[in-house]
DNA sequence: GGGTACATGTAATCAGTTACATGATTTA
DNA sequence: TAAATCATGTAACTGATTACATGTACCC
């Protein structure tokens, strides 16, 4: 009843809170935006609402300077602690699906022009090919570091996604843009989305 | 001015209804389980304030029975199939992040036990590899209909990212079970999440 | 004809985002 | 010292989720 059900955000606030000693929302924003933020961010106003929540649920203490900014450093509780390890503790947790706006506009590719699918490809091709060069890039310089924290290992599924990515929108583009038919722009096929999968 | 910022999900029902024709909100609610359902799903009740909005921006027409269950029918109207037309026309939409509340846990792994961290590893390698295993089915029917729609080149996406994360999950939990130093469970390599990456 | 599952919606809540607002530092 | 940028918050809005509530069809 001390709990009301914590948010995968509460866990990663609670869980930065417990690595990195007392912080204020604004060193929370900076650590977000140095790691987990890659693969998992939100406006900085979250990171000053989170905390509060959190320590009104006794899972963080609060303090705040009485001078001039008045800013607010947290600690992380014995309750907090507690309920981080529970959730570190629990094997399962629900699989994110993909939410690519990307892969909607694909999915209505029915009603769309065929040229227009091509470019989005293209472009998708280009925005995933960037980032993969970044994780490549983090990759190489934490595989340098002799006691690399086990957590880093996140940055290779990064790294991993965006080689599927690269390699998914390269072939669309390439059908589209040379398609089995032959002819380089295909008619429309059939208006309307793709009824049933399987 | 007459589009009040349209979401992706605006979108997407807006998708539906153009390429479904005339449809209730149930309807909506079996389409969607049936397709991008699996890479972008909500619950039903956002199926009927989704299209009640658009219907207010002029963008669907909403036409309600008068007897028993006075269910509301939904079609596009002329401004719809352009605003449609118009996202669609639009190469560049951004990148979802990952948000994978399994990559969270793992981001952590520094604060928690090696082996229930493998157990995280084990529970994400048989999670992907169902959703793979689904996939591919999928696909495998799709490539036996000879008018396929181009929209269902999505399920070939979910394919290759499931497939990343079997591997990638594969690898942690090996890497765990038998890691280089040779011990089988290391001992907590440094509290707190890793710093920085790159 | 009673139960169970499907169908169809509304209401209340809340997390997350956008926007606004201002205090402190640096730099030109 | 003016301008720009970094730091630090609050307020308002709204999309999305949870929960509730009831009508209709099917089946044993």
């Amino acid at each position: 009843m001390s709990t009301p059900t914590l948010t995968d955000t509460s866990y990663l606030v609670l869980g930065l809170v417990a690595g990195e000693g007392p912080v204020t929302s604004y060193d929370l924003k900076r650590l977000v935006g140095e790691s987990v933020g890659y693969f998992w961010s939100f406006p900085h106003s979250q990171l000053y609402a989170e905390p509060a929540r959190l320590a009104a649920a006794g899972l963080l203490s609060e303090e705040q300077e009485q001078s001039g900014r008045r800013r607010r450093t947290y600690r992380i509780t014995a309750g907090g602690r507690e309920a981080l390890a529970a959730w570190l503790r629990d094997p399962d947790c629900g699989m994110r699906e993909l939410r690519d706006p990307g892969l909607l506009k694909l999915f209505f590719a029915g009603l769309a022009e065929p040229e227009d699918v091509a470019a989005l490809a293209r472009a998708q091709v280009e925005a995933h090919a960037d980032r993969l060069a970044l994780y490549q890039r983090f990759e190489k310089e934490l595989a340098a570091d002799p006691d690399r924290d086990p957590g880093t290992a996140s940055v290779r599924m990064g790294l991993y996604v965006e080689q599927a990515a690269v390699r998914f929108w390269s072939e669309i583009a390439e059908e589209l843009g040379a398609p089995p038919g032959g002819a380089p722009t295909p008619p429309r096929s059939r208006p309307g989305p793709p009824r049933r999968w399987g």
